[in-house]
DNA sequence: CCAGGTAGGTTCAATGAACGAACCTACCCT
DNA sequence: AGGGTAGGTTCGTTCATTGAACCTACCTGG
């Protein structure tokens, strides 16, 4: 076995991490070890549908706590979460999406594209150009403006297989209409 | 807890998978159960790049032989892989990626460019419109022609920043340019 | 005819990661 | 003083991955 290069990535705590893939010459390698995990890329998924908080991932993705802590971290310290007090006392703070984070949209919209013809056939949610309305092609650009959308410019409507009252209250929040990014309001019934 | 579909997947021998994102109503979360296991999307990857032999799967990607024989089974069940047999005796299959498989480019294709860009900053492998040589886009469509190039019209060459000396002969042998899904020729050396 | 080699696996013990439950710590509200 | 909440950590159990060894046809060279 040969070591190529030095793949290895190195968290806060200065705890190895990378899985191995080290071995390849090749982008789509790279990116599986930064962001390939079991859970990670929900986790970036529900970062754009606007989820933030801890608890709020929790009970939306049915993640372990000790999972979902490690996720946050690496993905924070990987520069795609960036991790914001958003309160003193006690201390809150949120996840929200970097540049690099957001830069994964045409990735997570090939990818969902992909279950819905190929495996659910089912229509659970549709994204639409903000300005005008349109639903978006397959590439996230809409056909009537002629011009890929900028993921903050992009609507999200449940669609017509969506069920209609789920059971955690995330899911229910995220019934309302908005744009990606746009932070969730949980209501804490 | 609701149990939406039957997203169980059963194998040939009746082992139950599926990973457990199945309270998640989405899409993304569907296509993971079937391609986010660790190995499956770099396998994938492979194919696209003409790998179609057991062995050449093995000294590619470093991958232990029980999880690729684990891999190839559950891709096949999956319909993303055929198992095509090339010569009896002694019995010999190739694996193939079938049109649901074919119909991942457009994930592998963002998620390089994303790693690419975000992460190693190296340009690896090029992609081209094999009938005008043009660069490919970022949505894999031929700025000349204006059209998306389909899969096996793509050619891949490799770019400035790829190792011209691999150690295992199926790097070696993928170092020619050569189109998607065109079965790469290994030499027995 | 026999020895060695090859492709494509399976089996097994050891390790590592994920799971779920319980626990902990500030802080807030009444 | 008591209860609730957000955001974790700790811990024992279970599950998946790993690497090495082994197995089975078949083929080839001497």
């Amino acid at each position: 076995m040969i070591e190529p290069i030095s793949g290895k990535v190195v968290t806060v705590d200065g705890m190895a991490l990378g899985k191995d893939y080290a071995t390849q010459e090749c982008s789509i390698a790279s990116a599986l070890e930064v962001i390939g995990e079991r859970w990670t890329l929900l986790v970036i998924r529900d970062a754009f549908y606007g989820v933030r908080r801890y608890n709020d991932f929790l009970v939306h993705l049915g993640i372990p706590r000790a999972v979902l802590a490690s996720r946050l971290q690496a993905l924070t310290a990987q520069g795609i979460l960036e991790k914001r007090r958003y309160q003193e006392s006690p201390p809150r703070d949120e996840y929200v999406l970097t540049d690099r984070g957001t830069a994964l949209w045409p990735t997570l919209r090939a990818l969902g594209l992909w279950g819905r013809e190929h495996l659910t056939e089912r229509r659970l949610r549709i994204f639409r150009h903000a300005a005008c309305g349109t639903e978006l092609g397959p590439y996230g650009e809409c056909p009537a403006c002629g011009t890929v959308v900028a993921v903050p410019d992009v609507e999200v409507v449940p669609g017509p297989d969506l069920s209609r009252d789920p059971a955690d209250p995330v899911s229910r929040a995220l019934l309302k209409p908005k744009r990606l990014l746009q932070p969730v309001e949980v209501d804490p019934a």
